[in-house]
DNA sequence: TCTGGGGTCCTAGGACCC
DNA sequence: TCTGGGGTCCTAGGACCC
């Protein structure tokens, strides 16, 4: 029996978040991203887009395109408010069988509360048209036996589409999209596929070519079950822990000053520190990511004996990794992230507190105090002190 | 004036154990 | 002599999504 799912994406929803926090910005271009030389666009509002701006593109080129237009940075407390709102809407008036898949889109496994309804897409629009008066915030609805499906269809019409997906019709409707368009394939794959004749997402669907299938790897089943209309229709309404907890930060202009690099990391430590202690995590595996002037990213990781979410710890970690690492020159992000993460105050987490001073050497022991005394950067490199003695 | 910051998942090689 | 094969963990890189 097929299930009715619906995937429900907010449009353009971090600037209709500004409008609704400023009605005075309503019908104005307006974009929500980085105010800075190396900003770039998250989302734009539609009088935006027409002036050919989308987001991932750099602030300067937007304003090159439209003098005029309004950039505001980020909120997250003001977007997460309205997220809330309207996800807590949606459990209410159709189902609390809701899984959210971010913070502007969800999947709700409706087939319960339409299952009697005669007229489903009059629902549906009624739905859509509520969302838009008492919360303020439009959305496009996908209708599809499978999330995949619903997923597509909510994509197809934007702002305040309604689109359905019906398994026999899809070799006239989905399949005729072009293959770049297929949530899971990118700018990577799309190019490597049209090669291999793969042009829209009905080829993907019915080919058995080899070569597409050494490209895609284990993909490729997933891909196809998914195009065919037999993809996954189990909608979790619990939300998954973490996991991993990172922060990274670009540098205003690319550096090889050493004190202004281990700042930003210590920085990056005491927010991804603060992060899992506010929702009670710790991780065994610290990771690091140096992007280096022309884009080369290098990640660093290293697992530890015990699991920590401590500033000093994840700081003293993460300026190892870097130490032993960084060849000089110049940087325009780092980053620090917490893998590995199991929930403070589990077994594993309750060893001795002696253990770290059996596990690290004095040297290692001495740099954390310093630096813990003075909170400040430490300037000191490990090699600056000689090791055990 | 090129290109943010938060994530997840997959692949592949090497270490290590049995 | 000069060599197996499976499983798991760790690490690094990359694709993709919002």
């Amino acid at each position: 029996m097929s299930k009715v799912i619906l995937h429900i994406d907010l449009n353009a929803f971090f600037a209709a978040c500004e409008v609704l926090r400023d009605p005075t910005l309503k019908g104005k271009p307006l974009i929500v991203g980085g105010a800075n030389r190396r900003g770039i666009v998250s989302t734009a509002s539609y009088e935006a887009r027409k002036y050919g701006i989308h987001s991932a593109m750099p602030t300067y080129k937007a304003l090159r395109l439209c003098p005029n237009l309004i950039i505001k940075e980020p909120d997250f407390k003001l977007y997460h408010h309205y997220s809330s709102l309207f996800f807590n809407y949606l459990k209410d008036h159709v189902s609390p069988l809701l899984e959210v898949a971010s913070i502007d889109e969800c999947y709700i496994d409706a087939t319960e509360r339409l299952k009697n309804n005669r007229n489903p897409i009059g629902f549906i629009k009624e739905l859509q048209q509520a969302l838009l008066q008492e919360i303020g915030l439009g959305c496009s609805i996908g209708v599809a036996p499978t999330k995949f499906l619903a997923k597509m269809a909510s994509n197809y019409k934007k702002p305040l589409g309604i689109t359905i997906y019906r398994r026999r019709e899809l070799a006239n409707t989905l399949w005729k999209l072009p293959i770049n368009e297929m949530y899971g394939i990118g700018k990577a794959t799309a190019p490597r596929l049209l090669a291999l004749d793969i042009k829209t997402i009905g080829d993907l669907a019915t080919t058995e070519d080899p070569e597409v299938k050494k490209l895609l790897g284990k993909s490729f089943f997933t891909f196809k079950e998914w195009a065919n209309g037999r993809g996954s229709d189990e909608v979790i309404a619990e939300e998954e822990d973490p996991k991993s907890i990172g922060h990274s930060s670009t540098f205003m202009f690319d550096t090889e000053n050493y004190e202004e690099i281990s700042a930003l990391f210590k920085e990056m430590s005491n927010s991804v520190s603060e992060r899992a202690k506010r929702e009670g995590k710790v991780g065994l595996t610290i990771q690091i990511v140096m992007r280096y002037y022309n884009f080369e990213n290098v990640n660093r990781s290293v697992t530890l004996n015990k699991p920590t979410n401590n500033a000093i710890t994840i700081f003293y970690e993460a300026m190892k990794l870097f130490d032993k690492n960084y060849k000089d020159e110049p940087l325009r992000l780092v980053g620090v992230t917490l893998q590995n993460l199991s929930d403070e105050g589990s077994l594993v987490e309750q060893l001795s507190l002696f253990d770290d001073f059996n596990e690290k050497s004095k040297t290692e022991v001495i740099i954390e105090l310093l630096n813990e005394e003075y909170d400040k950067p430490p300037f000191l490199r490990l090699s600056d002190l000689k090791r055990d003695d």
